[in-house]
RNA sequence: GGCGAGGUAGCUCAGCUGGUUAGAGCGCAUGAUUCAUAAUCAUGAGGUCGACGGUUCAAGCCCGUCUCUCGCUACCA
C-alpha cells in the first residue's frame, strides 16, 4: 500500500440549470464528504474541491427560453446549489465555478498545450447554420422530424420520443430554434482527442493496474474500450464557454465535457499556490467521486487528457456510485420527481444529519436503490433517535441525577470495562477500513455499533439499581459511558457534523485526534456536562405524511399532464394524399428478425403480391399475435434495405403519444388489396 | 441483439482465493427492565442464496442455459 503524502479529492461538478437533489447527495456529495472529514480527521493534507459546471448549450437554451441570459442562469442555480452544499455540511476547501478568471486561463492553457503537442486532429465537418442567426447551431438548437419515429420535435442530437440519439444532419426538415428558418450545411473545422490512441494505455492502467476499483466502474469501463474508442470534438460553435484559445477559432469554445473537468484543477489553483503539488506529484492521490453517468468521462476522456498533456498524475481510484431512486420510481427533473436540497432544508429544519445519515445508509454503492419517506423516518427513529440519541441521554441523564452534572471519578475498572475499552478500539479500526475501501454504508453502520455497544453496557451495569450500594461502581459506569459518548464525539464526525457539534456542546468538550479516540480520555474527571438536551427528534407520521402527499400530488398532476399531441402537419393537396398507395393486406407469416429487439419480419398478401416487409414493431406485437390479421400498408414506399432484408413497403401503425404503436385494421373483414383512401 | 452491473431473510445489505448448522442492521414475536424521546437489553421466528442443468468429496461463490431489474450500445417502422 502506497504511502500517500497528500489527498486531492474532488466531486462531480453539478450543472448549474437546476437545483440539487437527494440523488446527487447520496451518490456524490455524501461520500465525498465523509471521506474528507475523515482524512482531515486522521491529519492528512487534503483538498476537498467542488463547484458549479456553467457551460455547455441546456443552459443556453434555458436562458433564450427564460429571456435571460446564460450568466443569469448560472448565478441563479450556483448560488442554490452552494448554499445547499454549505447548509448541509458539505465541506468543500473551495467551491468553485466555470466561469471564473482562473478556470478561463486554465482550461486555455491546458488546450493549448494539447494544441502544440500535436496532440489533437483538425477535422473539417459539415455541420446547420442558421444564415439568419448567423451562427452554427448545436445540436439543441436544431428540431426536426425524427427519421424513425416521426416525432417532430426530435432535437438534432436525441429524440426523446423514441429515445434514439442521432445526427442533427439525420433530421427531417430540420429548423433552427433560434430564428425559426431552415438551417443550411455549412463546413465548420473542429478539433478532436483521439481517444483511440490511447485505448492501449487506458486498457492497461484501468484493467491491470487498478483491479481494486468497483466492479461497476471497471465493468463500465471495459464495456466502453472493447466497443472501440473514437476520436471526440473538443470544440463547439457556440458563444457561451472558454473561447478556443488558436487563432481562425473565432465563434468557437470548448466543448463542456473537456472545460468541465479542468475545473477541478482551476478550483484548485484559486484555492492554493501550491495546486501544482496536489496535480503532478506522483505522492498526491486523486479520487475522483461521481455518479455512474460520469465514468466515461472521468475514467476514459479525462485521463486521456490528462495523459496527453503529460504532467499531471491520473486519478487513483474513481469510486462511482449508482442511482438512487425516489419511492420505486427513478429521480426525473423535468417531472418534478425529487426532493429537493433547498425545500427539505425548509421542511425539516436542523435535521441535516438525518438527511445525511439515511442517505449514507441507503447510498447507492452497488446498485441503484431507492429512498422511501419511511425508511427516512425510521432511521430516524429507530436508529438515530433511539440508539444514539438515546444512549447519550440516558448517560448525560444519570450524571446529572447522581453526579451533579459532573464527571465522577474513573474508579476501579474491572473485565466489562476493559472490554469495553478494547472494543471501541476494534470498532474504530473497522470505521477506518471501511471508509478507507469506501464502504461507507458500512462504515456508517459499525459507527452506530459503538452507541448499541453503550446501551448495552448501561443495560448490563444497571447503575439505577447498584447505586444505594455501590455509588463508587456508579460513578465508574457513568465514566466509562461518558467516555463512549466522547468517542461517539468524535467518530461521528465525519458522517453526522452537526450531531458532533451538538456532542461537544452537551459534554463540553472538542473532537479528539482520530489517533487518541477510544482512549477513555475524552472527558476529564470532575469536569462539569452541560443539562440534558436532545441530538435528534422523533419525526411523527403526520411529517412523513406531508411528504408523501407532495409527492402523490406531483405524481398526479403528471398523469393529468396529457402527453403532448404531435402538432398539426402542414396543408396537402389531395393529390400528395393520392400519391399513397394504401391497402389493406393480410399478414400470412411472422417471424423475428434475429439480433434485433424491435424487428418483425412478415409475408404479407397485398392482393397485388405477397411481399416481405420489415416492421419495427416486435415490442408490441408476437409474431403469434400477427399472422393472419389484416393490415394496412404503404404499398408504394420505395423498398429500403434493414438487415439484409429488403422490405417493401411499410405497415401502418397508431402511434400513441407514449410511443405505443398499435395495427391499423379494416373495421370488417376486407379483400386484399382494398384501396385506402 | 451485443456489452456491463445486479438479483442472498418483510426491508437495506455482508458473505475473503468454493469447505462444518448462510450472517448483520431495521421490522416482527416473546421475555426482562425502567436511567432514557414507550427508548433499552435478551431470546426467537423467518432464507430450496432468481430458475434449471453441470464440474467437485464439497457451490451462494466455478461452468453452461434461461429469466427479471438497471445502464451503455446497435438495429428500428
Amino acid at each position: 500500500m502506497k504511502n500517500w503524502k497528500r489527498y486531492t479529492v474532488t466531486s462531480a461538478l453539478p450543472y448549474a440549470n437546476g437545483p440539487l437533489h437527494i440523488g446527487h447527495l447520496a451518490g456524490v456529495y455524501i461520500p465525498a464528504d465523509i471521506y474528507v472529514r475523515y482524512l482531515r480527521k486522521r491529519g492528512k493534507d487534503v483538498i476537498f474541491i467542488g463547484g458549479s459546471d456553467e457551460h455547455g448549450v441546456p443552459i443556453t437554451i434555458k436562458a433564450r427560453n427564460e429571456g435571460i441570459s446564460p450568466k443569469e442562469v448560472v448565478d441563479r442555480y450556483h448560488t442554490i446549489i452552494k448554499e445547499s452544499f454549505e447548509k448541509l455540511g458539505i465541506s468543500f476547501d473551495i467551491y468553485s465555478r466555470t466561469t471564473n478568471k482562473t478556470h478561463y486561463e486554465t482550461a486555455s492553457d491546458f488546450f493549448k498545450k494539447l494544441h502544440r503537442n500535436g496532440n489533437f486532429i483538425e477535422k473539417t465537418t459539415e455541420q446547420y447554420f442558421d444564415t439568419e442567426a448567423n451562427q452554427f447551431l448545436a445540436d439543441r438548437y436544431i428540431t426536426g422530424t425524427c427519421p424513425h419515429c416521426s416525432n417532430e420535435k426530435a432535437y438534432g442530437d436525441q429524440c426523446e420520443s423514441c429515445g434514439t440519439s442521432l445526427n442533427a444532419t439525420d433530421l427531417i426538415n430540420p429548423k433552427s430554434t433560434i430564428s425559426g428558418s431552415k438551417p443550411v450545411l455549412k463546413e465548420t473545422s473542429h478539433w478532436f482527442l483521439p481517444l483511440d490512441k490511447y485505448e492501449q494505455f487506458l486498457r492497461n492502467w484501468i484493467l491491470d493496474e487498478h483491479k481494486e476499483w468497483k466492479t461497476n466502474v471497471s465493468g463500465q469501463c471495459k464495456s466502453w474500450l472493447d466497443m472501440g474508442l473514437q476520436p471526440r470534438a473538443v470544440s463547439r460553435d457556440l458563444d457561451w464557454g472558454v473561447p478556443v484559445p488558436v487563432s481562425g477559432a473565432e465563434g468557437k469554445v470548448l466543448y463542456v465535457w473537456f472545460d468541465a473537468p479542468i475545473g477541478y484543477i482551476s478550483a484548485t489553483k484559486e484555492l492554493t499556490k501550491d495546486w501544482e503539488r496536489y496535480w503532478k506529484d506522483e505522492d498526491s492521490r486523486l479520487i475522483h467521486f461521481i455518479g455512474k453517468d460520469n465514468i466515461v468521462f472521468h475514467c476514459i476522456v479525462f485521463p486521456s487528457m490528462l495523459k496527453a498533456e503529460g504532467s499531471f498524475i491520473l486519478p487513483d481510484n474513481v469510486p462511482a456510485n449508482e442511482f438512487l431512486n425516489l419511492e420505486g420510481d427513478k429521480i426525473s427533473t423535468s417531472r418534478n420527481w425529487a426532493v429537493w436540497l433547498h425545500e427539505y432544508l425548509d421542511d425539516f429544519p436542523g435535521k441535516q444529519d438525518v438527511l445525511r445519515y439515511t442517505l449514507c445508509a441507503n447510498m447507492p454503492e452497488t446498485k441503484d436503490n431507492d429512498f422511501t419517506w419511511k425508511d427516512f423516518q425510521a432511521r430516524n427513529n429507530n436508529e438515530l433517535v433511539a440508539i444514539l440519541g438515546n444512549f447519550v441521554n440516558r448517560t448525560v441523564v444519570l450524571t446529572h441525577k447522581y453526579f451533579e452534572g459532573k464527571v465522577p471519578p474513573k474508579g476501579t475498572p474491572g473485565d466489562y470495562e476493559r472490554e469495553v475499552e478494547k472494543t471501541i478500539l476494534s470498532l474504530k479500526t473497522d470505521i477506518e477500513q471501511s471508509i478507507e475501501n469506501f464502504r461507507f454504508r458500512e462504515a456508517q453502520k459499525t459507527l452506530m455499533d459503538i452507541a448499541r455497544l453503550g446501551n448495552k453496557y448501561l443495560a448490563d451495569c444497571e447503575p439505577w439499581k447498584i447505586y444505594n450500594n455501590e455509588p463508587a461502581k456508579v460513578g465508574t459506569v457513568l465514566y466509562y459511558s461518558l467516555q463512549i459518548a466522547g468517542a461517539l464525539t468524535t467518530l461521528c464526525e465525519p458522517f453526522l457534523p452537526f450531531t458532533s457539534q451538538k456532542l461537544q456542546k452537551l459534554l463540553n468538550v472538542q473532537t479528539q485526534k482520530w489517533e487518541e479516540v477510544g482512549n477513555i480520555s475524552a472527558l476529564n474527571e470532575g469536569q462539569a456536562i452541560e443539562t440534558a438536551f436532545l441530538l435528534f427528534e422523533k419525526i411523527e407520521d403526520a411529517e412523513i405524511e406531508r411528504q408523501v402527499q407532495k409527492l402523490l400530488a406531483t405524481k398526479k398532476q403528471n398523469e393529468q399532464i396529457s402527453l403532448p399531441v404531435t402538432p398539426a402537419k402542414p396543408e396537402i393537396t389531395y393529390d400528395d394524399f393520392m400519391k399513397m398507395d394504401i391497402r389493406i393486406g393480410t399478414v400470412l407469416e411472422a417471424g423475428r428478425v434475429p439480433k434485433t429487439q424491435k424487428l418483425l419480419k412478415l409475408k404479407v398478401d397485398t392482393g397485388l403480391d405477397i411481399r416481405t416487409l420489415i416492421s419495427g414493431i416486435a415490442e408490441y406485437y408476437t409474431p403469434e399475435s400477427i399472422i393472419g390479421k389484416q393490415v394496412c400498408i404503404l404499398a408504394n414506399l420505395q423498398p429500403r434495405n434493414i438487415k439484409g432484408t429488403e422490405s417493401k413497403g411499410m405497415i401502418l401503425m397508431a402511434e400513441g403519444p407514449d410511443g405505443v404503436l398499435k395495427l391499423v385494421s379494416p373495421a370488417e373483414l376486407s379483400a386484399n388489396g382494398s384501396l385506402v383512401k
